[in-house]
DNA sequence: ATTGCATTAATGCCTCGAGT
DNA sequence: ACTCGAGGCATTAATGCAAT
């Protein structure tokens, strides 16, 4: 009997990261913990440099920048491109004086365009999320922010007053944005202008007062599908830090919808299905139709991921081909992306994948081994996983820590998440 | 113009262990 | 006792489009 336990590690979530300075800037679920990566990077030399090829929030390119590091991300929402690079910049004295010279000027704006017809976003059922008042002002307040910033697209001190907007129509709004399966609330509050303009100052000025502090590394994050073999210039890199999708039917979209209408970053229900559809594990809308008659282009995939597909469309349930397809799809992305990694990392570059595993009608998803037998053909070594923590909801699902080395002959295992408990368990379960 | 079927966008339900 | 979650699902609502 095991003594030991593996526990949820809420220090290895997002929770940990909302009271740290820009990483809690703006909230995504699916965000990795900062922590994680300060022991993943930990004690590095300051001339490494890192790769995350799945950037999210750019917790990896923050958190290298804290420490001196230089780091590349990529990304291909738009949105999050636009988001990272704004938490990794630096922000002048003078420059947020200025900004908050400018606030005075949005704010006074904002109580002239109230009463008028200002832009509202396409959001499906948009009133279910504002009542008509409270639409009003943020739409009021955006307008204002528009006159006096333009769009959210630069990255620039400006950023700081978008993204306190983002946050404020969420705080504003009767979405239930705590879960990931995100929907709402009975009730919408009504809120008076001058709640909203006070609550907007409060978000700014705790923004504003992180942005203040100056970050010595550079990192950047640019538009690039990871499975591709396109690269930026001709640089090598000598760590990837990253934490991709999980193969969990979660649609990144759905709660990143809010904040991408407002911004026009999103204008059609469309374009939110094409672009999950383009990101790995993308469920939304069309994303799911396609997945029906989805086929490889042939391409070599591990023997064990024909086994799970296998096993998941012999349970014969509704939507078995789909959850096999998806399952399929995913693995096969990740290992277009491993395989096109390989020419832009130098000799013995270490990866560490911060990766979570699944169940799909009870078929057990070992994404950890799946993708280090991806690892494996392609040549990789010294490949290997270790449990970080246990998810808190079905027992069996953990996150993992996948870690190979490229071109390296000396024997390498990372000096983090060794912990006796979570040795134990790994013998346990294999 | 209307109907009916297919597709796809959007949201809710049920679960259950762990943290507090 | 109460809250919460990188969880999976099914279901419902809205839209598109071909057939009449």
């Amino acid at each position: 009997m095991m003594d030991m336990k593996i526990k949820q590690r809420s220090d290895y979530t997002f929770k940990y990261n909302k009271k740290l300075g820009r990483h809690g800037w703006l909230r995504l679920t699916p965000a990795y913990s900062v922590k994680l990566v300060e022991e993943i990077i930990d004690n590095l030399p300051e001339d490494y440099f890192i790769l995350d090829p799945f950037s999210g929030t750019a917790t990896t390119g923050l958190v290298a920048a804290e420490h001196g590091i230089s780091a590349h991300c990529f990304d291909i929402n738009p949105f999050l491109i636009w988001l990272g690079n704004s938490k990794c910049i630096n922000y002048s004295y003078s420059e947020i004086k200025e900004l908050k010279i400018s606030i005075d000027k949005v704010i006074i704006k904002c109580q002239e365009l109230v009463d008028e017809d200002n832009w509202l976003p396409n959001i499906h059922n948009i009133q279910r999320w504002w009542c008509e008042q409270t639409l009003k002002i943020i739409g009021a307040l955006r307008q204002a922010l528009v006159n006096q910033f333009g769009e959210p697209r630069e990255n620039h001190v400006s950023s700081l007053a978008w993204i306190s907007f983002c946050r404020l129509i969420i705080e504003t709004s009767s979405a239930a944005f705590n879960h990931v399966s995100m929907s709402f609330h009975n009730e919408v509050i009504p809120f008076e202008i001058e709640q909203i303009e006070s609550l907007y100052l409060e978000i700014l000025e705790a923004i504003i007062q992180s942005a203040g502090e100056n970050i010595s590394g550079n990192s950047s994050v640019h538009f690039v599908d990871s499975r591709e073999p396109t690269s930026i210039g001709d640089f090598q890199y000598s760590h990837v830090v990253t934490s991709p999708p999980y193969p969990n039917r979660i649609s990144y979209i759905r709660e990143l919808r809010p904040y991408m209408y407002w911004t026009k970053f999103l204008d059609t229900a469309r374009e939110a299905g094409e672009l999950d559809w383009k990101a790995i594990g993308g469920t939304w809308g069309i994303a799911t139709s396609r997945l029906q008659d989805w086929e490889s282009n042939g391409i070599e995939l591990p023997e064990s991921l024909k086994a799970v597909v296998f096993d998941i469309l012999q349970t014969k349930e509704k939507n078995s081909l789909l959850m096999g397809n998806y399952v399929w799809k995913y693995f096969h992305d990740m290992h277009l992306h491993l395989q096109n990694l390989r020419p832009r990392l130098k000799k013995g570059a270490v990866l560490s994948y911060i990766v979570g595993n699944s169940s799909f009608y009870g078929v057990q998803v070992h994404t950890e081994q799946l993708l280090e037998d991806s690892l494996r053909s392609l040549g990789f070594t010294n490949i290997g996983s270790k449990i970080v923590r246990k998810r808190n909801s079905k027992k069996e699902l953990f996150e993992y820590c996948v870690y190979a080395t490229w071109q390296e002959t000396r024997k390498y295992e990372p000096a983090y998440f060794n912990s006796r408990a979570a040795k134990q368990i790994q013998l346990e379960l294999f």
